[in-house]
DNA sequence: GAGGCCATGTAACATGTTACATGATTGT
DNA sequence: ACAATCATGTAACATGTTACATGGCCTC
């Protein structure tokens, strides 16, 4: 249930509306937690009927701008200094490599150098998220720097990882691999 | 909808029974796809309806024992070779670090070292299950030692991340920091 | 014959996705 | 007036979680 506590950081030290919200969960939060304006907007009246948030000016075209009470900022607070057991994992790309078997050696190895492309686009796409914002004393920035961060670290990780599998897919030592042995200068 | 497709992949090339599936669940497979018992048999039952599985053998107990059918593999490697678009992404403990500026600098320090201790359990479980695994070659084998060089990487870079993420947060230079300053010899 | 494992299922609920519906306001 | 944007919502469906229900088989 961490779109509720996602909400409560959103509006911790600024009201906003809906569609306020919506905005930043598609640009710089989207990268760690993801919402439908569906359910953004249902999880809005919830939090408000619990009393964790609270309506605090309406506007044009039935905008409601929405604030922390002191009930939802305990509950964030509670949230983040509260430790958990690890939550189930998944992964689809691991759950594929799980099964990469079922192809053959050309289009696995194809299959883990186009991840170690889309890793590569992703940390491109990271990077240059790093370099548009201006990382100036604002609340949130820390924790967006150090999570963005991870970003850069991850996906580098990734590209690394799958362009090191593809080679462990190619074999240590691939003997019978004739068709592509264009070269006969293999040593050792 | 991929808890089909882990399914299919572990049907390929044995055939087991709910029973048998959930204890691959539960140990290796686990670690990069979760799936309840509830969930399992639901599944079983709707991939069955769909002729992408069938039974072949009827045991003890009520026990069905599956098969994949053509059409099964014919899925599983379709979803092998799809590429698809970017999913929604959800990282709670990067949320966290979202929003990290609501706790106070030694919460944030104790918070980060928490994630770093976990993320060394983490590895230090996965190093135990590698040498656990007789890496004989079965055929799941290839796959999943990929899979567990990505845990073994992905967890060896959080905890790095989150040890730097701590020092990030004391401060490249933490003047106000009196209470801590037993040692006056930071030199430059 | 009793306890532990084998084996499958249902029900209620929470969360997330996709598509659609509705309309006000603003700028040109 | 027209389009773009602002703004909130509902409905149907898919997926995932938790708890409970039911009973057969095997070994000691």
């Amino acid at each position: 249930m961490s779109l509720r506590h996602a909400l409560l950081g959103l509006l911790v030290d600024r009201s906003g509306s809906g569609y306020d919200l919506m905005k930043l969960f598609s640009t710089s939060l989207g990268n760690v937690w993801a919402a439908t304006q569906s359910q953004l907007y249902g999880e809005l009246n919830r939090l408000e009927a619990a009393g964790l948030i609270e309506v605090v000016a309406e506007g044009p075209r039935g905008r409601k701008e929405y604030a922390l009470t002191g009930a939802g900022r305990e509950e964030l607070h509670r949230w983040l200094t509260e430790k958990e057991g690890e939550k189930p994992q998944r992964n689809e790309m691991l759950l594929q490599v799980f099964f990469l078997s079922q192809l053959t050696k050309e289009q696995s190895v194809e299959w883990l150098l186009h991840q170690a492309d889309v890793a590569a686009g992703q940390l491109a796409a990271l990077t240059r998220l790093d370099a548009s914002i201006d990382w100036d004393g604002g609340p949130i920035s820390l924790g967006g720097r150090l999570a963005l961060e991870y970003g850069l670290r991850l996906r580098a990780m990734e590209e690394e990882w799958a362009r090191w599998a593809a080679g462990q897919v190619i074999g240590p030592a691939s003997p019978e691999g004739a068709a592509e042995a264009a070269d006969t200068a293999d040593g050792s």
